[in-house]
DNA sequence: GTAACTCGGATATTCAAGGTCCGATATAAT
DNA sequence: ATTATATCGGACCTTGAATATCCGAGTTAC
């Protein structure tokens, strides 16, 4: 049940990554998928997304790649998801403006009330969650080698 | 994010529609679907693997039907889910025991131990909600009439 | 100019969810 | 007994979203 997607996995694995670099130190797609094994073209996708938002930066070119821009500290989970997963709340309809009847059953499914609740009350749980919280020194029992992959992004 | 999905849905429909018949009264699996505009065999299975799970129980034959046999408030939405939608965590390695190593990214991914962490207190805040909450009787423009569906199963 | 990047659209593939169909069995009413 | 109405449960089809792949275009360091 409320299974994350594989981009929002790679999402954080690629954060928390890049959340380890010393600022001004910039990630490629490609060295962060050869890291950890990913598919490099839907982590690219999913890094253009997290850029778009605002949440990490990119330099184009040579020597390029990706850096953080927001504090993990300062993103919820709430918003991570929102932007990684769309705006899909527990039933297509509870998400919806209460005027639209959305909802396929319309007023005979009678449970279109409790579910809104029940997805404001997730969306808080959520919102108390920040993504620095993934991405804490932890749990690892060999530290990655990143120094072949190491380089300046404002030399 | 962290959709339900339709099976989900239509258990919740038909579990506040058996909490709101009197007791000892029945509704097939035809009554309820046709009431909600729901497809028919998708609920019947619905009903059939509530019913294996003990929160309801049915009448085989003419007559026939299904009840509730568990009070709502003494079932979790945590237990409801896991029960219709799997026992599926965040992300698949969440659920597994510690010692497998289920996450295909292994000691790469980084982010397993945190995410077993979420999935904890993501069940800890579906433990705290209970089906009856969805069962009451509010936001009904026009109560549903029953009448005509109504039987005793106990004759 | 070339190599190493990001950028982003187009397109394939895969898989689970959603839905359909049908036969078997059970029971109440006639 | 026969019939109508149920649950029961397996097999199968469909569909759409998630996942993955491919490729061309624009940027920048060297």
């Amino acid at each position: 049940m409320l299974k994350l997607n594989r981009t929002t996995e790679y999402g954080l694995i690629a954060l928390r990554h890049l959340s380890q670099r010393q600022a001004g130190d910039a990630s490629s797609a490609r060295e962060i998928a050869d890291v950890y094994g990913l598919p490099f073209d839907i982590l690219a996708k999913t890094l253009q997304r997290l850029k778009e938002s605002g949440i990490i930066q990119s330099a184009q070119g040579a020597r390029g790649g990706y850096m953080l821009r927001r504090p993990l500290d300062q993103v919820t989970l709430a918003e991570f998801l929102e932007l990684m997963e769309g705006a899909n709340g527990v039933v297509a309809c509870a998400e919806k403006p209460e005027h639209e009847t959305a909802c396929e059953f319309q007023s005979k499914c009678q449970i279109h009330g409790m579910m809104r609740g029940l997805n404001t009350r997730l969306k808080a749980f959520l919102s108390g969650i920040r993504l620095s919280e993934f991405t804490a020194e932890k749990i690892s029992p060999e530290p990655i080698q990143l120094e072949n992959f190491s380089r300046q992004v404002n030399s």
